[in-house]
DNA sequence: GCAGCGCTGGAAAGCGCTTTCCCGCCACGC
DNA sequence: GCGTGGCGGGAAAGCGCTTTCCAGCGCTGC
């Protein structure tokens, strides 16, 4: 039956000093300690097979080594990808990442939040997409002011939040790129597959989009709605064809999307890219492995997860600090000329 | 600045009761407090916003609401989906999920359940891979063993370790089934592209597919082996084309693999399935967007997940539990009959 | 020679919470 | 009437650790 855990005092006391000379120790404090007690210290803790209670550690210090990570589906790649930037930055600094996960339920990311700061985390990274529904907005706002106030820092991806600092994509600008790139191809009629309209993500890439093709003098393209995930690109793809459009190239906001997209255009025997040119945005990894490669604007998504752990760990200053990192036009196979 | 954060002595006194009645207010312990107090309690705790700190309730109670998850890479979708049963069950039961990655470092397993000892977690569920790398092995024993008698729950997915909680999915008969199935179509030379050979995962599909190569009367197949990831499929294509095999068919031993197979057969020109049939193993979701859709063994990845919480977070007895998931074969468009 | 300093070790006061133990009160039974 | 038991409330003892504060000691500097 569970074995009473070894505590610092049965440490000290073995070895023979202290509590706060055990504590010392063990912790590299300022303070120094001498050779010999040093080393019969540490010798009796590994003995005994000594580990800190993290959660006494956290008490005592007011601070724990919890850092926040909120998303809405680990599943997605684009999540994933940035959970793994924020994970790697986060264990080498010797820190535990908890992981929460939304489901898209807006009122979910502050529930996280509290959670967290339940658990004193140091930090949180926000990856979730910013909406706009007044109500949980304002709720997140208050909890994340609330986590501040506590001392406690909050990046944000790929959205701008009250004071926190952000990592922000080059949504507009990456749009506006691709549509330019895309004209450049001799596309006229464009079709886009736009998120759900309350994201602010979603926004930004098909503003951005629009402006690029006000660039090359193109009409305004059609614009369907759907789900920010694959299931959605599925069915705003149908719901395109279904509306009979004129489009010869469709712009899916999200690889994900695109993805769907691409299953439904096969479903329906619409030939990619010969009939219809389609591309993404992100270039999530698993773009490497579909046929025909997709075309889209490349983020760096584990990079931009790092960034956000690093900007979210090393305390800086009072003001929030933003960084932006580019989107890169890749077009491939999927794009073809018109 | 910081403002100083609420403690459950503020919410008392603001209240005019002791701690602990303010504890048991907003803890629901077992004894009981009168109607009105308890309203007062519960009433000036929402006012002041108070969260109460769950490192204290962790020390003050000897157990922590932490549920540790080990996987090798977060961005596998092996991994990722797995997570997601694994969080959501968690999630629903008020627990924290704290994530650990180990970047397929066997040394790492045993770091990160020290850690979660250290954070006295409840639960942890080892998603990862076993290998049989001695020393790693028997160094994740000792942790394992140290994490349990702490009182903590440890559970593994797919691989049966130390009398820990397992969910065992079906690799050997997988592997046999897909075999036959297989030979049915009517192929005679079969490869193999294998997992690294300690990987214990790999070495059951492998023994299980050449089961059922024998079964049907065919020869066993040449095997190459590689790494566990997209790009380890990739060189083990490469290299199996580069062997002027006469295979017809080829089974990688994870549907990643089979992904970064197939591309490096597209590369080199041979059509899938044509010239060649392709197999995977794990359905994992980004198989629905291939082209051709992969024929693999589906496994019920987030189901997994959710087995392996649910089996490490309701105590249960004392002797070791294991559940079996069935492998099913789904053949598909990469298989063809020869 | 002695005040003063820097340095190491230990005692002890918390950190915020849970829970035991105790106390006073009321209802009840004889 | 008083003894008993049950019950709601509070005081206080931890949980395992960090860190402040103090004591002792060997040096330096005048």
């Amino acid at each position: 039956m569970s074995a009473r855990q070894v505590t610092l005092a049965e440490v000290a006391k073995q070895a023979g000093v202290s509590l706060a000379t055990a504590s010392r120790v063990l912790n590299g404090s300022t303070r120094q300690v001498s050779e010999d007690l040093s080393e019969r210290v540490l010798r009796t803790a590994e003995e005994l097979g000594y580990v800190p209670n993290a959660s006494a550690q956290a008490l005592a210090r007011n601070s724990s080594s919890l850092v926040g990570l909120v998303v809405h589906d680990i599943t997605d790649p684009y999540f994933s990808c940035i959970a793994a930037g924020v994970t790697r930055v986060a264990e080498e600094a010797g820190l535990v990442v908890v992981l929460g996960t939304t489901g898209r339920r807006p009122e979910r990311e502050a529930e996280l939040l509290s959670t967290l700061r339940a658990h004193r985390a140091r930090a949180v990274v926000l990856a979730g997409s910013r909406t706009t529904d007044r109500a949980a907005q304002s709720r997140l706002a208050a909890e994340i002011d609330a986590f501040t106030e506590q001392g406690g820092r909050v990046a944000c991806v790929s959205q701008a939040k009250l004071g926190t600092d952000t990592v922000v994509p080059g949504n507009r600008a990456g749009g506006r790129a691709l549509a330019r790139a895309l004209a450049g191809l001799g596309h006229k009629k464009f079709a886009v597959l736009g998120g759900p309209s309350e994201l602010v993500v979603a926004r930004d890439r098909l503003a951005g989009f629009k402006a690029g093709l006000a660039d090359a003098g193109i009409a305004p393209p059609v614009v369907v709605n759907g789900a920010f995930t694959r299931d959605g690109g599925y069915a705003a793809a149908m719901e395109l064809l279904a509306s009979k459009s004129r489009a010869t190239c469709v712009f899916a906001v999200t690889d994900v999307m695109a993805m769907g997209a691409m299953a439904a255009l096969r479903e329906r025997g619409v030939r990619i890219p010969e009939d219809i040119s389609i591309a993404g945005f992100d270039d999530i990894p698993t773009l490497r492995d579909t046929v025909p490669a997709l075309s889209t604007v490349r983020l760096p998504l584990e990079e931009m997860g790092e960034i956000a752990a690093g900007l979210v760990l090393d305390a800086g200053g009072d003001e929030a600090r933003t960084v932006r990192v580019a989107g890169e036009v890749v077009l491939r196979a999927s794009t073809a000329h018109n």
